[in-house]
DNA sequence: ATTAAATCCCGAACAGTGTTTGGAATTATA
DNA sequence: TATAATTCCAAACACTGTTCGGGATTTAAT
């Protein structure tokens, strides 16, 4: 009973055919161009025929997002996790504006549709980005580096992951085609933020600048 | 030769009645419920009357969002700029984020629409929200409370533009319904941010906490 | 092997979208 | 008073997501 079936491996191939397609739309042609009309004719499928593995394009749409999420933590999970704490940081936050700069409209469609109840809590627990970035704050914490915040430790990893959300998002939105040389934004304030941290850690207080 | 013609009195009124309809729309039943026909029959016109008053559809949007950008200088306008800029750039990141959770959907519109060339110039120069928080950023520095950072003043302003928008998107998307409690959070990425600063500033640097 | 059931897939249609066209009615200009 | 500009709309076009009905095909049960 490990095994599944022929059809249901079918099924499932089918599905992710789906999802590979209406990717492939999104990064080619934008948000208007996944159209359920055009992910068919991508499959040699006609549109109804879709309606057989999702119930609907809302359905497709968090499908892609999901993935996409657990794109982003690969790509966040190739930063090499025995550099100091600071620099996994940095290595952390290049990768998150990295993909959202290599993927556009993934990581807009991404970060524009709210998530689908239980996939809050995918998205906190799993093996996602956000558990990736809790590990780092512990890991300055760890080496002496960050003291422990009342707040706790999920508020302040939201205090880098607020952040570097927050450029990425303007990189492509209200500042795109700025000239700001954002990955030195990027670095001035996980830089200003690390000084804060640190500045808050009685424990840890090196004089000189 | 001041005064402008009674039509074209006229035309200005029903564009800003068509705007007033798309964000009574937007605000009423989401980005789903601005229609073209939604708004037509809001204000008693036909679908294909409106293109007397705007090219597109687009146009209307991009006409919609720049009077957000308006509404939402206008509520940074009202912090008391006599306020220590510490304090005044406090109440400016309440302001942001009190203007997007007053106004989720509008909000979400500004900041996934593309600015449309001029528009970028006009958020950066006029009386618009960045200046405002860039005047912030240099009370401070004329309090002697920040220095000046090597990057400029406008790298200054985007550290705290970019964390207050961060968590705003946040707030509205992927954070949804997660009962974090924002404005703490936003205190604590205040708060960090400042120490960052002070930290680098070597002509202030408070003994003590 | 034969029957019953589940799965797969699509043509056609429906209501909705933004947009264009052509012309009728109105208003402004000469 | 004649000409021109402006205003407005019914109708149609191409597109969207979705539903329905039924014809194949494949699976499961007898």
């Amino acid at each position: 009973m490990q095994t599944l079936k022929p059809h249901e491996r079918r099924h499932l191939r089918t599905q992710q055919a789906i999802l590979d397609a209406a990717r492939k739309l999104l990064a080619e042609k934008g948000v208007n161009g996944v159209s359920l009309r055009a992910i068919a004719r991508e499959i040699d499928y006609s549109p109804a025929g879709l309606y057989e593995y999702f119930d609907s394009k809302e359905d497709i749409i968090h499908a892609v997002n999901s993935q996409g999420h657990e794109r982003l933590a690969a790509e966040m999970g190739r930063v090499d996790t025995d550099l100091p704490g600071p620099e996994y940081i940095r290595g952390l936050g290049q990768a998150y504006i990295r993909f959202a700069r290599t993927n556009p409209d993934h990581f807009m469609l991404m970060f524009t549709t709210a998530p689908n109840g239980n996939q809050l809590e995918q998205f906190m627990d799993e093996q996602s980005s956000f558990p990736i970035l809790v590990s780092a704050i512990q890991k300055c914490i760890d080496e002496g580096i960050f003291a422990l915040h009342p707040a706790g430790l999920y508020a302040m990893t939201l205090i880098f992951w607020t952040s570097v959300h927050g450029l990425a998002m303007l990189e492509l939105t209200q500042l795109k085609d700025s000239g700001i040389d954002f990955d030195a934004i990027n670095d001035i304030i996980g830089q200003t933020l690390f000084m804060g941290l640190i500045s808050q850690n009685p424990e840890f207080n090196p004089q000189g600048k």
